[in-house]
DNA sequence: TCGATTTTTATCGAAAAAGGTAAGATTTTC
DNA sequence: GAAAATCTTACCTTTTTCGATAAAAATCGA
């Protein structure tokens, strides 16, 4: 279904979604009526099981308030932040989103 | 079809790929056989008329060697590259993705 | 352990992505 | 200006996303 490259990059990134996620102390429910995705499709982009589009990925960055490139970033782009490398704190700068 | 948001996610994206293609002197046939994306799905991604999977934008920023959050940053990571916000240098740190 | 909340899985239909190919349209080169 | 290279658009087929819904499974609290 997917290759072996694609299967990490999809977990890595479902695994990012969660933490952010639960971080908000938001549920599956609540992020789908947030982003107008689905419950049960958040399920599968969560669980590495889905391969979402650009837009898709964009709309849940979006409601969880961080930038959409921080979803597929590796490494913390400020390593004082610490944890999975984005900080719960304030403002980050989407204005060229809104 | 398509958001206006996402509309504007879609054209900055593309036009991100297309400005890091053209810094390395690829043209659409050759990052079609880089990525295995065929050369009219390119073209349409480029110029934002396409909602790409996560994968497909992993692929081109695989064949691009560059990260693939660099394709949807909107500020560079990096303030001293200048430019769009890719240093066509040396030496990312692509080791999670190989 | 029981009940509730949360998450996962499955199925269906519609919309869209993606490859292939071919035909236009641009742009570039001579 | 003609020829060549590059890019765009259109059509077709297959695969996949995605919403909706429902049902099963897992997690959590009392």
């Amino acid at each position: 279904m997917f290759r072996e490259r694609d299967k990490k990059l999809l977990a890595l990134v479902g695994r990012r979604i969660r933490a952010i996620r639960g971080a908000q102390k938001l549920n599956l429910n609540e992020l789908a009526r947030l982003t107008g995705i689905s419950a049960p499709a958040l399920s599968l982009i969560e669980t590495g099981k889905r391969d979402p589009r650009l837009t898709t990925l964009a709309r849940i960055a979006f409601a969880l308030r961080v930038p959409p490139a921080d979803l597929l970033d590796d490494g913390p782009r400020d390593a004082a932040t610490g944890g999975q490398g984005f900080a719960q704190g304030q403002g980050y700068d989407l204005g060229d989103y809104l």
